[in-house]
RNA sequence: GGCGGUGUAGCCAAGUGGUUAAGGCGGAGGAUUGCAAAUCCUCUAUUCCCCGGUUCGAAUCCGGGCGCCGCCUCCA
C-alpha cells in the first residue's frame, strides 16, 4: 500500500513519491511574528509535523523546512506600540514559539530560517527576473508583472480574468496592472531598511518563501504547505516568481490545511476572533491540544467549541488509563512478551491505522483503530489474566504506543511526582483506608475528592487503593 | 459577482456504489462499588440538508435547490 496525498494544484489525490530517491523536500510556511499564536497557527504546525513524522516512518529523509517572517508591516507598526525594535519583537516570539511547539509535541524542523537573514538571497532572485523582463522596477519600488508568467491562477483555480473582476482593493498607481505584486518595497521613514540595486528598501511578503525554500531544498521541491488562506495569493505568487526565474516545477505537491473557526468562523488574529495557544495550554496539556487538533482530517475546516478540548481530554484519558491498567497486568512478563507473537484481530486494527493514514493522512480514523484497540484490551482487563492474556495485552499496549508515536500522542510523558509526593500520597491513602474500616465515609470521600481536584484519582480496589495522574 | 469547499446522531467526527453507517464525547439503564472513579453490557442516526434522476442496489454518482464556511485585502 502506498501514501496518497491530496495536492491543491490537481485537486486530486495523488500517490506520493519524491523527485529524488529516498529524500523528501518539504517547506511550510511559517509565522509571522508580531503577536502571540493562536490554535490555526498550533494546526498548521502539529499537521505538518504529523506528515513530517509519517514521512520519516516511512522511511524517506525529510528534509523540513519552515520560516520565520520577522519583518513586515504588522511588526513594524507593533514594534513602535511596544517601544522596541522590529529584531527584538522578533525574538520575543521566536522563543515563546519554539517554546510552545515543544509544548505541543512538535519537532524542530530541519531548517528555521528567518527571512532578514536572507535578503541577499532574496535580492538575488528579484534581479534573475528584472533581467527576464518579468519584474519591473518603478521609483524605488520593485513589481512582478503577473502578466508575464502564463500559468497565474493555476494554485487557486481562478484566471487573471476572474481575478480582475473581483478586485476591490485600491490598486497602487505605481503597478502597471492590479495584480502585479511587490516583490521589494522601498523603505520610509523610520522603518528597517536594506540596500538594494534600487535603493534602500524592504522585501515583499512573497519572495522570502521562494528565496528560503530553494536556497535550502532547490529549485524544485516535493512538499510545499501552509494554512488553506494562503492558498492566494501567497502560494501563488510563490509559484509565479519561483517558476518564472528557475523555469521549473516549484513544487510537487500542494498541501494545505483546514482552518480552525469558532462558532464557525474563521479564527483570526486580525478580527480578533481568536483561542491563544497561551490560554489554551495553561488550561490542558499540550498533548490533549496536538489530540484536539487531530481529532478531524486535516483539510476540514475545525470549529473550537468551549467543550472541545475537554472533550479532548476525557478521550486521551481513556487511552491512557487502558496503558497503565495493561502495564500493571503485564509488569512480570515483560521479557517474555518481547518475543512478539502475532494476534490477527490486533494486526488488522493495526494495519488500518496505516492504510488510514496511507490515505491523505486520515488521522481520524488512525485514531478510530487505536480505540477498538483499546476496547478489545480493556475487555480482556475484565477477566482474571492469565499468561496467554497477558502476552496479547502487552502486544497492544506495544502496538497502540508504537501508533502513538506516529502522531506524537501516548507517550506517557505525564506530570512525574517526586518520592516526597508518593509518600504524602501514600499516608493520605492509609489513612483513608482506616476512615473506610471505621465506615466513616464523610472523610474518606473528602481526602478523595480534594485529591481528584489536584488530579490525583484514587481507586479502591478489593485489597488495595492505587493512584494515578491525570493528563490534565 | 468569481473561485474553492462543506452539510452524517445531543455534540465532535470517519466513511464516497453493495451484508449490521467507524470511533470519541455526552446521556439513559444494568453489572461492579460503602458511595464513587475506572471498566464491562444494553440503549442513544431504519438513516446520511431537500427534491428529482442514473443503477438490481447510493450517504456515496448526476442534475436542481437550500444552508454554512473559506479565498478574491494582511492571515496557519
Amino acid at each position: 500500500m502506498g501514501l496518497k496525498i491530496y495536492n491543491t494544484l490537481t485537486r486530486k489525490k495523488q500517490d506520493f513519491s519524491p523527485l529524488n530517491d529516498n529524500q523528501v523536500t518539504m517547506y511550510v510556511c511559517g509565522v509571522t511574528l508580531y503577536d502571540e499564536l493562536h490554535l490555526g497557527h498550533a494546526r498548521a504546525a502539529v499537521v505538518f509535523d504529523i506528515i513530517r513524522r509519517y514521512l520519516e516512518y516511512k522511511g524517506y529523509q525529510v528534509i523540513y523546512v519552515t520560516n520565520f517572517t520577522d519583518v513586515d508591516d504588522k511588526m513594524i507598526q507593533r514594534a513602535k506600540e511596544l517601544k522596541i525594535t522590529v529584531f527584538e519583537l522578533a525574538e520575543r516570539f521566536i522563543e515563546e514559539y519554539f517554546d510552545q511547539m515543544e509544548k505541543l509535541g512538535v519537532k524542530r524542523a530541519t531548517y528555521h530560517p528567518r527571512a532578514t537573514e536572507h535578503i541577499k538571497e532574496m535580492i538575488e532572485l528579484i534581479e534573475i527576473l528584472k533581467n527576464k523582463g518579468i519584474a519591473y522596477c518603478v521609483d524605488g519600488d520593485v513589481f512582478f508583472r503577473v502578466r508575464k508568467f502564463p500559468g497565474y491562477g493555476k494554485l487557486s483555480g481562478q484566471s487573471l480574468k476572474e481575478l480582475s473582476a473581483g478586485v476591490r482593493i485600491d490598486v497602487d498607481e505605481k503597478k502597471e496592472e492590479p495584480f502585479d505584486f511587490a516583490l521589494w518595497k522601498k523603505a520610509k521613514e523610520g522603518e528597517p531598511s536594506w540596500d538594494s540595486p534600487w535603493g534602500k528598501g524592504r522585501p515583499g511578503w512573497h519572495i522570502e518563501c521562494s528565496a528560503m525554500a530553494m536556497k535550502y531544498l532547490g529549485e524544485s521541491i516535493d512538499i510545499h504547505g501552509g494554512g488553506k488562506d494562503l492558498i492566494f495569493p501567497h502560494h501563488e505568487n510563490e509559484i509565479a516568481q519561483s517558476e518564472a526565474s528557475t523555469g521549473k516545477e516549484f513544487a510537487h505537491f500542494w498541501v494545505h490545511n483546514g482552518l480552525v473557526t469558532i462558532d464557525n468562523q474563521k479564527m483570526a488574529k486580525s478580527t480578533g476572533n481568536f483561542i491563544t495557544l497561551r490560554e489554551a495550554l495553561e488550561k490542558y496539556d499540550g498533548e490533549v491540544i496536538r489530540y484536539y487538533l487531530l481529532s478531524a482530517h486535516y483539510r476540514s475546516p475545525l470549529n473550537y467549541t468551549k467543550d472541545s478540548l475537554q472533550e479532548a481530554s476525557a478521550s486521551m484519558e481513556r487511552v491512557y488509563n487502558t496503558l497503565e491498567s495493561i502495564d500493571e497486568v503485564t509488569f512480570s512478563i515483560k521479557k517474555e512478551a518481547n518475543l512478539h507473537k502475532v494476534y490477527p484481530e490486533i494486526e488488522s486494527l493495526y494495519k488500518k491505522f496505516f492504510q488510514s493514514m496511507d490515505d491523505d493522512f486520515n488521522t481520524p480514523s488512525a485514531l478510530a483503530a487505536i480505540f477498538e484497540l483499546v476496547r478489545k484490551a480493556n475487555l480482556i482487563l475484565e477477566k482474571p489474566s492469565d499468561k496467554n492474556s497477558k502476552l496479547i495485552l502487552y502486544e497492544i499496549a506495544e502496538k497502540i504506543r508504537k501508533m502513538g508515536g506516529i502522531l506524537g500522542l501516548f507517550q506517557g510523558k505525564k506530570k512525574k511526582l517526586d518520592e516526597k509526593a508518593k509518600d504524602l500520597i501514600q499516608i493520605l491513602i492509609d489513612v483513608r483506608n482506616i476512615l473506610r474500616q471505621e465506615k466513616r465515609w464523610d472523610l474518606a470521600d473528602t481526602i478523595r475528592e480534594r485529591l481528584q481536584k489536584l488530579g490525583i484519582h484514587l481507586k479502591d480496589e478489593k485489597d488495595k487503593t492505587s493512584w494515578r495522574i491525570s493528563i490534565t
